[in-house]
DNA sequence: CTGAAAGCGCTTACAG
DNA sequence: CTGAAAGCGCTTACAG
């Protein structure tokens, strides 16, 4: 016993060929427009007409199956939490790319970073955009078992250094001269996190700062606290925060107005990202944010030409820049 | 001129066969545990092997051709900003889908708030799983188009009229029975914003309060403040303040801080969502967060019966839990 | 300029 | 128990 069929049956290019009397070639040759052939715009007219009318949507797999390439941007996000920006920035790119014929989709699978080796995905992306800050095997064996394009998302590490510099070259300006590190307890942003205080450190060497102390914010207000309290700030105050991200700001700002240490009176605390939130803290937020240096156009073309096998040397950076608040 | 053709052939079923010394029919009968079929176990073996050592994995877009349903399921996602546990509940809802041969993929397309017709979308779900809180026409002729059931996953309004209702019943515990309800000046949360003020005016009413005065908390530090100043607090305060969510609860707190009113001995406030950086605001955000009803692998049960043409009755609800802070 | 035909990689009745 | 064959819906040389 089988179950009803009750759904209806899909339009194919034999039913738009049979309605406007052409074959299928002739179809498809309209509607993908094919430079190879002429069509008389009569004929053409008419295939169009009967598309619209029926409804047809060509059947991707068939397509897929056939021409041996894919149509889909598969954007791999291995992280615990995504950045809001972030996820403005794919949504922008999304649109982009679909007007070129693309569609981007979203992968954030925890067992990316379970390390346990992944159920096969049932989806076959033609270019694979990588935002991850490191190679682990699982994410390796992952991306690899596609066969398509990988464009590597994040940028160079300079970029991120970067960003550690920046923070240390405000609360500089701002007079602050003794500095704090202020790391992230999430395993997943570990590169990261890597570059950016590496960035600190480079920045304090080069305004001939002392080294900066590094901690761990952990993701409890209690435990945040203890960690700011044992530093036994009164002994030795540092000046200065530089917060791996706003998230971690947002844990140090609660952690020091617990403790009764004004900000940035006594410590000045900066982030990194700008999270729409950054503003409604208290005190309000100085963070980092970054801009695109390039057209979101190039970024697409980047794809489109990775899609078609070209070897595409390098994603455009981002550039980083000092949101100026209250906070340092 | 043809590009160079680098990438590696593909490997596929009728390489195994070969391998393995066995038809294409038996490969496909062995690798999918085929129930109608008895094979051998020296030869299931054998053919588990080739396929292991070639690293054969299925064409999927031939498979859904050929099989004629698909085993990708489609989150839709139509909001400007995802809270984080809905991201965290979808990354746990994909772990467990992939653990029964499906794949979730989200969709977060900006073209679904502006009304424009979709570009063409380049995947065949089998099933859609909605978490739109209103029905455009631009979201319906989307949704529709894959021909697919579609499970809506945000549960019934009284849901969150619940929400509304404990906000109130709370903070009338803490003795505050003038409220006022922050809406958000997003657009994409209409519908939801709705429902939670309505379960606060019924709480109101149930309780024998008066009805809730409506702002709009702007998502600007500024204007925000400029919103709670021209309400006159000092002339009829309310005493505490229901919040679309967190993120509004966030503007009210910093537009509070702002015009120098005590949280929550003057003004109380509650939000609702408990997004992670709930417990780092000053003080620690007294909210609602939403906890799974039913256990997930009865959720993963609804999607696949859906996915088998299965009529689909109803989706768990969720329960609203008030969670304690300082706020509140 | 148009159509008949092959074939992408798979699954699945069907025959042996 | 196994294999030859059909066919999902499309695109694209190829012949006319």
């Amino acid at each position: 016993m089988e179950t009803e069929e009750t759904r209806a049956q899909r339009v194919t290019s034999a039913d738009v060929a049979r309605a406007s009397g052409v074959s299928r070639a002739t179809v498809s040759y309209v509607l993908n427009d094919d430079p190879h052939q002429t069509i008389p715009p009569e004929t053409r007219e008419r295939v169009l007409k009967a598309a619209q009318q029926l409804g047809y949507r060509p059947n991707t797999p068939a397509r897929i199956l056939r021409t041996g390439h894919s149509p889909i941007v598969l954007a791999v996000l291995p992280f615990e939490q995504i950045d809001p920006n972030l996820a403005q920035a794919l949504k922008e790119l999304e649109a982009s790319l679909a007007m070129r014929g693309f569609t981007l989709i979203w992968h954030v699978g925890l067992h990316l970073r379970t390390g346990k080796s992944h159920p096969s995905y049932n989806v076959t992306p033609g270019v694979i955009l990588s935002y991850a800050d490191e190679t682990s095997p699982a994410l390796s064996s992952f991306l690899q078992q596609f066969q398509a394009p990988i464009l590597s998302m994040l940028g160079h590490s300079s970029v991120q250094q970067e960003v550690g510099k920046m923070q240390v070259s405000h609360l500089l300006q701002r007079g602050k001269r003794r500095l704090l590190f202020a790391a992230s307890e999430r395993e997943d942003v570990r590169v990261l996190t890597q570059n950016r205080l590496e960035g600190v450190r480079q920045g304090c060497a080069q305004w001939e700062l002392e080294p900066p102390t590094v901690c761990v914010i952990p993701a409890s207000r209690e435990r945040a606290r203890a960690i700011i309290h044992d530093l036994n700030l009164h002994q030795a105050l540092p000046q200065g925060i530089c917060c791996y991200n706003d998230e971690v700001a947002f844990a140090v700002l609660a952690a020091l107005a617990d403790e009764g240490i004004a900000v940035p009176d006594e410590i000045a605390v900066i982030g990194c990202d700008n999270i729409p939130l950054a503003q409604f803290s208290i005190p309000p937020l100085t963070t980092i944010q970054f801009e695109r240096e390039q057209p979101l156009d190039m970024i697409v073309e980047m794809i489109v030409a990775a899609s078609q096998g070209k070897a595409v040397t390098e994603m455009p950076q981002a550039i980083p820049m000092v949101v100026e608040r209250r906070s340092a």
